[in-house]
DNA sequence: TCCGATTGCAACCATATGGTTGCTTGGACT
DNA sequence: AGTCCAAGCAACCATATGGTTGCAATCGGA
């Protein structure tokens, strides 16, 4: 049986997790991800001017957001190439965060009970 | 004021973030803490009879995961020490996901305000 | 047609990272 | 005292990572 149910090409809800723990591990990437929650769609040559950093180390960290689905490419006219924000993997992360955090209490009151016995 | 209430020495809610980041993006420190959250407190030399990487490398990892707040290290008797979990970090850096999410979300409905007008 | 602006690609560099081997330290037990 | 086992420390290695510069390709407009 597929570790996973839903999308046939699902990559699993660790693998997604992972993707997005790596992206928001790097602070120039979080500054990436509230540009563009602060104004919204942008292009790289766009979020070039207001980060500190140079237009192609902000293209390299478009292409691991993308990979992550943390964004979304969109092909414009004047082959512009918008990115838009998509808050479905930080969600998943966040379950994920969420069911790890209670299986560890889970385990320790298990302990616990071990310990009593 | 500072950007921070509750402990004076608060690290600040987004490096707690960052460090569970960079903590749970790497698959060994991953499966350290899977062992602990499984078998309950251990010490490194007894992760590395369960785990494929030597004692010394999960002692940096477990050095990362202390200074992420994760882990606990308790001294014992005979020079032992023995990690145990903590899930507290992980917590705030669920309300970091969500908080982050939420925000990208309601500016995405400000955008859509502000293409209608 | 030429120019400016924008994207993509490649090479390169410095440092961080994950991992190993090897050695020392330090008890606990015989 | 000698031995065994666990922990700490240090050097080292290969690769990944974040960033840069430079150049080629492509488009819209003067």
């Amino acid at each position: 049986m597929p570790p996973e149910s839903g999308t046939p090409s699902a990559p699993g809800v660790e693998a997604v997790a992972e993707q997005v723990f790596v992206a928001l591990a790097d602070p120039s990437r979080r500054n990436i991800l509230a540009a563009l929650a602060a104004g919204g769609p942008a292009t790289a040559t766009d979020l070039a001017n207001r980060l500190p950093i140079t237009r192609q180390a902000i293209a390299k960290h478009l292409t691991l957001l993308s990979e992550a689905g943390l964004v979304t490419a969109e092909h414009g006219e004047r082959r512009r190439v918008r990115f838009r924000l998509q808050s479905a993997p930080m969600q998943v992360a966040q379950q994920f965060l969420a069911a790890m955090a209670r299986d560890w209490d889970t385990n320790l009151d298990a302990l616990r009970n071990h310990l009593d016995s």
